[in-house]
RNA sequence: UCAGUCGGCCGGACGGCCGCUGCCGGGUGGGCGUUGUGGCCCGGUUUGCUCCCGGUGGAGGAAAGUCCGGGCUCCAAUGAUGCGCGGUGACGGCUAACGGCCGCCGGGGGUGACCCCAGGGAAAGUGCCACAGAAAUGAAACCGCCGCCGGGGUCUCGGCCCCGAGGUAAGGGUGAAACGGUGCGGUAAGAGCGCACCGCGGGACUGGCAACAGGACCGGCACGGCAAACCCCACCGGGAGCAAGACCAAAUAGGGACAGCCGGGCGGGCGGAGCGAUCCGCGCCGCCGAGCCGGCAUCGGGGCCGCUGUCCGGGUUGGUUGCUCGAGGCCCGCAGCAAUGCGGGUCCCAGAUGAAUGGCCGUCGCGGGGGAAACCCCAGACAGAACCCGGCUUACAGGCCGACUGACACU
């Protein structure tokens, strides 16, 4: 596993990205805001990781967790901004999701999350 | 060989690439702080973090549930007793302690190895024992049975039938349970009424540290169950917990103490520093302003609000510490039936904090299924340290070892 990402640390941090942009796969739910504060001399992106006690017992939640974390640190790289911040919710499919679709899901993430669709009006019936 | 009982142990192995974290060693290094001075600069020093390289350690038998017992920390009380509440409950031992463990006793189950038991007190008191049943505990006469009593009917004059008053716990019936059971005697019928045996109660004495076991002899038998109903007895227990507790630093807002200030503004004067713009100081002068409460009012006085300086304390956030060497693991010897204790040797064995102990891949082995085979497919449990120990309980794919029991077969 190549250097693994830095983590955010304290709740307020994860409250931030609430309501940032989303795109929602079959293993996780990212979420994405750049980071207001420029005076941080930071160049790095920051990820968090929710798993919920839904996902199982503690030995299940360890693994979703490091498997995401491996993940991001193969694929972010060379695609996250390094001017936001990341929260994946893990969702039910992380554990058994094979490495190499959770590798591009990511990469699908990253890009809708940077290059968020237009809102698309549905057409009117 | 099959079926079973008990005890102990393991919890896939190896390799490749990449990664996390503790400790140790190294870096002619670099960066950011820190330390010794009254103050400043330079140099070097101390110490910490970060970066790089190398070595080494890194989840469990239950890490789980948080059910008991301790250590440790703070708070309260500071002795003892009483009251209340909670817990435990045969006996002996082990242990730091325990509700744990070992041994033993009693009761129950099993052909057996062996297993199970919330196992003090019901003659201290209160309460409950539904339904059924006549009666449910200082018990009881529904049916039945009986004829020493009284009355009536009938009559073949022996008797028979009915009623009343009684006797009777052997029989029927009810129930989980009905004043012990069987037999003989006995009687109007019966009844421990008497006797024998069994059961029950008391019990000299014997064995055992004890629980307890055996038991001469005595008693015709009285004393039902529930204490996981209240209760009584004996013993034990102060409360909260590492988010305990201790320490450090910065910013912001605000609090307290002390000192100074007719405390604000404008203009002027004097003094000091500077080439100067300007800055600093003032028991100086003039003018303006002078809030709120209390007080009749001018005056005078008090309190609150204010500014400056110094010091102190608290909260939030962050960091450090507590934090891992301990009733410690392994091996050997001795004592003991054992739990365990003593002695000797040897080892250091996770310390994270949005939380590390891993991610991906390959090979082999084990289990199940398919196939004649090569081989293919599918499974791989329970579960993640959070201050540390001793236990208990619960979960668990699969496997290994030892002792023993019962069948069958063979010798």
């Amino acid at each position: 596993m190549p250097k693994p990402p830095l983590t955010l640390k304290k709740r307020a941090e994860f409250l931030r990205l609430r309501g940032g942009t989303r795109w929602s796969g079959p293993a996780f739910l990212m979420e994405s805001k750049l980071r207001e504060a420029a005076g941080t001399a930071l160049d790095a992106p920051r990820f968090g990781f929710t798993v919920t006690k839904a996902m199982g017992n503690a030995v299940a939640r360890n693994r979703i967790r490091r498997r995401l974390k491996a993940a991001v640190a193969e694929v972010a790289p060379a695609l996250a901004d390094p001017r936001r911040d990341y929260v994946l919710v893990a969702r039910a499919a992380a554990s058994m999701r094979p490495f190499v679709d959770l590798k591009k899901d990511l990469e699908q993430a990253f890009q809708r999350v940077h290059h968020p669709a237009p809102r698309i009006r549905r057409a009117k019936p």
